[in-house]
RNA sequence: GGUGAGGUGGGUGAGAGGCCGAAACCAACAGUUUGCUAAACUGUCGUACGGGUCAAACUGUACCGAGGGUUCGAAUCCCUCCCUCACCGCCA
């Protein structure tokens, strides 16, 4: 949520960078302010009311001390009236201030200055390129084949169980998942995170907090009976563990590994073969909060964060910068992270790593003290990383004649170096 | 799920219709003392939204789990809900 001081001391800028998202609704801007202004002048005409009737609340309990009851009945009945019209203010206020936050909810983030001018994944920026594309032998094969093959995992099984979209991972299939997880936390630990693991479901506040709510509703599971969300990214859980604080110290740094569950309304066609779309899968995610000035520093020590594990993986990578339009709602800028799977010839999104700025925390009224005065702090996130494009990409680049070679960096945690 | 007890500032915890934004203690911060550390002493020590100001000072209102109600006046009384704890039941 912007904050609303920002509205008011540059208005047409915000407008301008809202159409640089491709917010539709600039004028929006100008409805907040408006009712900004009308809900100063109600509070002024309302809390002066309460002030006379705090007063006049005093001066009664005096008067009964000192036995004058009727100057006692007299003023009682001036509050009344006082109360009359103070309700009624009341209620305004409380309209007012509903609307104007149900308002200011609906806009984006506003993108940083570095973010690239454009409206489709087209636009995006490919900031740099890491690893080499691998030469696959003749009879290579898109991962969901390999994965038939060496029984990795079982989509169909998964059918059965659940529906599409929920794999079933098996054997050493399952072996790599969890060995992936725990290589991901590691390089985590180690770059200073704090491994938390969260709940998979989350409250309303939580689901808004982040800004999943109102804006993405429809992507996520929702439990109705007891109001829950099932999370789908770590990001929802672990930022909201910082909601309604006052941090003493800065910065907070957060890993979890989670379950993610995206419902992926109206995906379909080559886009959902495999483990290309899912609707569970497994992911780390870091997560930072921080002093504003140190922020953008802090995205790009993300970057190498995930750019670190992508080399050590030995993946083709390549890494965008969002353009206005493709980039998510509350995020100020994003790096995108995709690797090449080398079958499918195609790149595959594994990594997003944002700079939410303030935008969370006015929503999660996360704070700290900068010289006594209160200042909301910055969130960031990445996924560090997500597993499904990861196993694809590392199935169909890896393979050879006699089976698919596992990182070196990997084989620590697999226990085998060949999946055969 | 049942029964009982509770939810007060960063923490412990008092307050039981007006003197309460709230005692006291602890923690924290600043200072004094000290060769350093410790101790002792002094002071500061909630948030939000307004007004005010270059900025402050200062000032109004609201907030004692949440939402309603009673009352001239509510942390305090009443109702509903949420949560925590204890015991019982069920259960990984």
């Amino acid at each position: 949520m912007l904050e609303i001081n920002t509205l008011r001391t540059a208005p047409e800028i915000v407008k301008e960078k809202l159409g640089r998202k491709y917010f539709k609704d600039v004028q929006l801007v100008d409805e907040v302010l408006a009712l900004d202004e009308k809900r100063k002048s109600t509070q002024r005409e309302l809390d002066d009311l309460l002030a006379q009737q705090n007063q006049i609340a005093k001066a009664i309990g005096e008067l009964m001390k000192g036995g004058k009851k009727e100057e006692a009945e007299k003023e009682k009945a001036r509050v009344a009236e006082l109360k009359e019209r103070s309700k009624i203010l009341e209620g305004e206020f409380a309209e007012i201030e509903k609307n104007q936050q149900a308002l200011l909810v609906l806009m984006p983030n506003l993108p940083h200055d570095s973010v690239p001018a454009g409206k489709t994944p087209e636009d995006n920026e490919v900031v740099r390129m890491g690893g080499t594309e691998p030469n696959l032998h003749a009879e290579a094969l898109p991962h969901w084949e390999i994965a038939k093959k060496l029984d990795l995992f079982d989509l169909e099984l998964g059918v059965k169980i659940t529906g599409a979209g929920f794999p079933v991972y098996k054997g050493k299939g399952a072996k790599l998942q969890r060995s992936l997880i725990s290589y991901f936390l590691d390089k985590a630990i180690d770059a200073g995170y704090m491994e938390v693991i969260p709940p998979h479901m989350v409250n309303e506040a939580s689901a808004f907090g982040t800004g999943q709510l109102p804006d993405k509703e429809g992507q996520m599971y929702h439990a109705t009976v007891d109001g829950f969300y099932l999370i789908p990214t770590a990001e929802v859980p672990v930022t909201n563990i910082v909601r309604d604080e006052i941090l003493e110290t800065l910065p907070v740094k957060f890993c979890a590994y989670s379950p993610c569950f995206r419902r992926e309304a109206g995906s379909y066609g080559k886009d959902v073969r495999g483990l290309n779309r899912v609707h569970q899968f497994d992911k780390v995610e870091i997560v930072q909060v921080v002093h504003p000035d140190k922020s953008y520093e802090v995205l790009e020590e993300m970057v190498s964060h995930v750019e670190g594990i992508l080399n050590e993986l030995g993946l083709h990578y390549r890494i965008l910068r969002l353009c206005g339009g493709d980039m998510s709602f509350g995020s100020a800028l994003t790096y995108d992270f995709e690797v090449w799977s080398a079958a499918q010839k195609r790149w595959l999104e594994v990594s997003s790593v944002s700079n939410f700025e303030t935008f969370q925390s006015n929503r999660m009224k996360t704070r700290f003290r900068d010289e006594k005065k209160m200042r909301l702090t910055h969130t960031l996130n990445g996924s560090a990383l997500a597993l499904p494009r990861i196993v694809a990409a590392l199935l169909e680049n890896n393979q050879t004649l006699s089976g698919i070679e596992i990182p070196t960096a990997l084989q620590r945690y697999t226990g085998f170096a060949l999946l055969a």
